[in-house]
DNA sequence: ACGTTGCCTAGATGGATGTCAAATTAGAGC
DNA sequence: GCTCTAATTTGACATCCATCTAGGCAACGT
């Protein structure tokens, strides 16, 4: 990990609904990545125990063992994670500690916001 | 087409945050359904032309001209988002209309909820 | 009835992706 | 310095996916 943050791109669009204004062709190469990060049934269940995690972070020595699979394999999804800017990792001491980044949640959650219903 | 709906699974277990409870395996297999149909730049763009249509629906002869592919590409790009049950089309008469599942756009904007952040 | 148009399906192919084993880096403690 | 553990990186391999061409089916107009 060459630093504590690793977003993919600092400045992000930011959160129209996609009901709304149209997405350009740059935005929408920029949210397909985010959301091929999240494509996957591993990374999910990462993404969810770090998010549910006592204190806001789990170590990544925690969320290994709840998989059938090995530590580079796990150690390759957070890092998708990370660089999709959903996640941030540091290391404190032997271990590293993962928590989620709420402005990239809140900028998702923001996305599939209905067009409220009362146009009139 | 089958039939007018194609929903993945009627029984989509529904809004639950990621922050709140566990994401048992089947439940995270779904979702990353559903995200994998997201994770293209080309879907992203059908889905948010379809969803800020007028009317709420596109005909599938106004998709096809913004993107550089052929016709039969469009087509799979529809079908998968028709599969991961975030739109359905419709025929009428010659051509083939599209529009947005709310329910299920709904239930992705609820997942990146916060936890409100006032746990007293 | 015939040709045209709109949309979908089938099959093929080059490139991306998930997984593992082996090797590497980083800290802690002796 | 050495060793043990935690986590990542690298390289290889099998599978999956976006795209194309070719072909099929349904609806419309003449």
């Amino acid at each position: 990990m060459s630093n504590l943050l690793e977003l993919s791109d600092v400045s992000t669009p930011c959160c129209a609904p996609l009901s709304d204004s149209a997405l350009s062709e740059a935005e929408a190469a920029d949210l397909a990545k985010v959301f091929k990060a999240l494509s996957d049934p591993v990374r999910l269940r990462l993404l969810n125990m770090i998010a549910s995690a006592e204190g806001g972070e789990a170590c990544v020595c925690d969320l290994t063992g709840p998989f059938e699979l090995t530590a580079p394999t796990i150690s390759h999804h957070l890092k998708v994670l990370r660089q999709a800017g959903v996640i941030e990792g540091e290391r404190r001491g032997t271990w590293v500690y993962y928590r989620t980044i709420p402005e990239a949640l809140t900028r998702l959650s923001g996305l599939f916001a209905l067009p409220s219903a009362v146009p009139a």
